[in-house]
Parts: structure tokens; sequence; C-alpha cells
DNA sequence: ATGCCTCAGCTCCTGAGA
């Protein structure tokens, strides 16, 4: 089964690039993130005419997340339980026998800020109920957009961009902390081209000198590791006429 | 450059993103 994710940058906008990249691709499980929509506002039927499940949360204007599967999504929870968040940013549901967890981690704008600090309150949460999580699902996939890189394999400036948002040393112990509980960064599981990222900026033509962050992750439990066929980034979308700013990612798992 | 581009909204500017 293949599972990946996607920072679409509003539904409403890329809608059209979601179904045409979904015909091209057609995984099991897609989570979004980024909708900037509110759930009434959310395209069941496009969906479900494209053989797909949803389960959405949304807000309005900023963040929202979904989970879009071929089979149904079973035991959906949204946000953290027993983190207290007025954002939308997270979607777990049961996919067949895997646990699929679908995150927009939050940005975290400059490091010092009341932002960076709710975002590191937002990892230890995250943390603190996955650890429960993973115990109660051996077979777990975190996936989204994690807003951090893992070190400087992931960012096109690591000089440059030292200590600033998405690079900083305090980002990167929450998301190896995360990786202490069991958990196994799918795309460094295999030989990858250098200078491999997930996410380009619209200015300054970021994508075609590629000057990018590899910012979206997709983790996999010890139980799941073993069964990881491949991890790619798919660049094809960032090439459309109004892209994401952010390519999909996607895993393959073996059957058992 | 507190710049560059894109999106949403109390929309012709501003805030946020990353």
């Amino acid at each position: 089964m293949r599972i990946a994710t996607w920072n679409v940058n509003s539904l409403t906008v890329r809608l059209p690039q979601v179904l045409a990249w979904l015909t091209a691709n057609p995984v099991e499980v897609l989570v979004l993130q980024e909708l900037k929509m509110t759930d009434d506002k959310f395209p069941f039927d496009a969906f479900t005419q494209a053989g797909y499940h949803a389960q959405c949360f949304g807000q309005k204007t900023y963040n929202g997340v979904a989970l879009l599967s071929r089979s149904p999504a079973t035991d959906v929870v949204r946000n953290i339980p027993g983190f207290s968040d007025d954002m939308a940013r997270l979607i777990s549901a049961t996919v067949g026998d895997v646990r699929v967890i679908g995150g927009y981690f939050p940005n975290g704008q400059e490091p010092g800020s009341d932002k960076f600090e709710y975002k590191m309150s937002w990892l230890k949460g995250l943390r603190e109920w996955l650890r429960e999580e993973l115990a109660r699902n051996p077979k777990l996939v975190l996936l989204g957009d994690y807003n951090i890189t893992f070190d400087d394999a992931d960012v096109w400036d690591p000089v440059g961009l030292k200590d600033t948002i998405h690079c900083t040393e305090e980002e990167r112990y929450h998301l190896r902390a995360l990786i202490a509980l069991g958990l196994h960064d799918a795309y460094r599981l295999f030989p990858q081209a250098e200078k491999s990222y997930s996410w380009w900026d619209y200015r300054n033509f970021a994508f075609p000198r590629n000057r990018g962050l590899r910012i979206d992750h997709i983790l996999v439990s010890n139980t799941l590791k073993p069964l990881v066929k491949s991890c790619v980034i798919d660049k094809a979308p960032r090439k459309n006429e109004r892209p994401s700013d952010h390519a999909p990612v996607i895993v393959e798992l073996a059957n058992d």
C-alpha cells in the first residue's frame, strides 16, 4: 500500500491538481495540509467520485488537514488528545491495520517569538500523546508538513540558514525526540539524490534553482520499518502552472 | 530590503507562510 502527504496551500485553489494527482498516483491514503477552508466548504463529492473516503478537519483562512483513503477510515481523532489547541493541525485514523496520523506542524515564524514557543509546546504535546498511541498501534505512520529539517542535508544553504526557522537546534531536538519513540525517517532508509527537498519558496525562482528545504516527512514505526519498500518526493506537481510550494511525499509499504 | 510570491479576507492592503 502507498501512503502520501501533500501540503496543498489552499484546497480551494489546488483541488483540480489533487484530483489529477490521485488519478496518476492512486495511493491508498493521502493526507493533506493547509486546506484553508471550513468543513462546510470541503469538496466531499469530488473525492467520492475519485474513489476516496474523506475525513476533514478544517478551519477558516489558516491550517486545516484531511485524510483521504480508498477503504473506509475508522477511529478518527482530530488534534492531539490532552493538548488544548485552537488550530486544526492533526487528523488520525486507522486504514486497514495501519494507524495513519497526518499533521500540519506549527511554522514557528521566528526563534524566540510567541509562535516559536507554541511550536515547541505543540511538539511536546504531540510526543507525549504519540508515546501512548504507538503502544496502542504498533503499525503507525506519522506524516505531514513538519516544518523542521533534520540536518544540513535537508537545507539548500545550511550556512546562510543556520539557526533560522526550520533549522534551529531546538526544533531538531524535538524531531529527534519523536524518532526516539521508535520511529524512522522513511526517506533516509534509502539512498537519495543530494539536495532533495520537499518545499521551495515561491520567490526568487527558488524551485528552478533548487533552493529548498526538506520539511515534509514520513515517519514509520519499528514494526512497519521492515515493510517499507520505497519513499520518494514527487516534484512533478511543483511544475504545475499554479503549484503549491510543497511537493507530495509517498511511502510504499509491502503487505506483511 | 521590514524586498522578491501566493493565498484569504472586514479584499486595492495586510498578515502569514517558510
